[in-house]
DNA sequence: CAATATGCGGAGTGAACGCTCCGCTTCGTT
DNA sequence: AACGAAGCGGAGCGTTCACTCCGCATATTG
């Protein structure tokens, strides 16, 4: 979803083998990850790129950067379906969007345990969120979606879908498919009351900067 | 939940100290486990319950065993709370076994990681699903549940909250409540009709036994 | 083509961690 | 009190895994 490789223009361009293999790495380790989990070792990886460790290492300095670049894509692609879903009539973007990261979340399993961000995801995850939150208000003034909702009930939605995806592996999409439709049926008008107060601004905070702190 | 130290009487009782040793190790790996999470080393759980690593390792075969004898005692506290709803009037009884489900999720969070189960821990799971599955069934009778609910969506709820809960960590309850209550109302006969087709049960075999499997 | 910078591979290093082993201690019994 | 069985501690072992280092290879520039 971003082809070049510079990043702020503060590095030099890599040489033409040197950005293919780092491509190359960057596949290996999302297929790799995705299937097996984050605690596939390095050499692993190296070895399905096809390059050595010291390769994966010259262009990414810990593993830890290695799946940070991974999780920046991952918000990248959730960025992009918040953006498209801007653009939906009748204020059912909220829906759009919701379902767009759903998929997104699905296909990048082996990311979903380590959420946590550096500077650069930060800004796409909040600008993400941001989104989000402009797409509940079109909702409800549509009425699609009920008056006491709360932008802390979509980082639920997330939070719960990311579970079901983490346990249904890759046996079936019909899993968090069902728990989405479960969830935004319960924030529709006509359900009943909800038996909960919802969470606070300030303990959402907390929350994400807890997942940011490691 | 279960003092007795012996199981299935096949095992010579301890003799005291033995015993008290055993029931500091669970104690100390309970907590530890649950505020900094299953990677913490033996050599810690040891220095908390005040024991050295060889009488951890003379108690419990392997750090697995010690975690699966956690797993299995909340497990059991599962069947209690589900028991327990058996005997709630007007089909509450399903509310009432699914909050108390997310109270002892929440309680125990350093468990859910590794919710693989031995063969005692697979009966007692078992057992608690035919409950729930059963207090379903007369919650749709009393006209609290729609009837194109799913056991399977019983399961989605599970997997939801179980990943409300790792996420907003020891910060606050009014998550994993918020999100039980936005599901039950998203169940509920007034709501929505439901935009995606319910889990297989083949499917939700097969997800159970990845959990087994490792 | 020559010259140089950049990149490459993978054996090796150190740390973390699960687990074992054995000399010493404590408990329970007679 | 005396004795054997059971329990205890923790140094140390083996393995795993992230990461480093350096001699060799390749791309790029002029």
């Amino acid at each position: 979803m971003k082809s070049d490789v510079r990043v702020q223009g503060s590095e030099k361009a890599l040489r033409r083998d040197a950005a293919e293999n780092r491509q190359r790495l960057l596949d290996a380790a999302a297929t790799v990850f995705s299937e097996r989990g984050l605690d596939v070792g390095v050499d692993e990886i190296a070895r399905v790129a096809g390059v050595g460790i010291g390769t994966l290492y010259r262009r990414f300095p810990t593993k830890d950067a290695l799946v940070s670049e991974l999780v920046r894509q991952v918000f990248d692609d959730f960025l992009t379906v918040a953006n498209e879903a801007l653009s939906a009539p009748n204020g059912e973007g909220l829906e759009q969007v919701l379902y767009g990261t759903g998929a997104i979340l699905a296909s990048n399993r082996g990311c979903l345990s380590r959420m946590w961000n550096d500077d650069e995801t930060t800004i796409l995850r909040d600008e993400y969120r941001r989104i989000l939150f402009e797409l509940l208000a079109r909702a409800k003034k549509h009425g699609r979606i009920r008056e006491d909702a709360t932008d802390a009930d979509l980082d639920l939605i997330f939070w719960s879908v990311r579970g079901v995806v983490a346990t249904t592996r890759g046996v079936t999409d019909t899993g968090w498919r069902r728990t989405m439709a479960i969830m935004i049926a319960g924030l529709s008008p006509g359900a009943d009351a909800l038996d909960a107060s919802p969470m606070s601004a300030q303990h959402v905070a907390q929350i994400i900067d807890n997942m940011s702190a490691r």
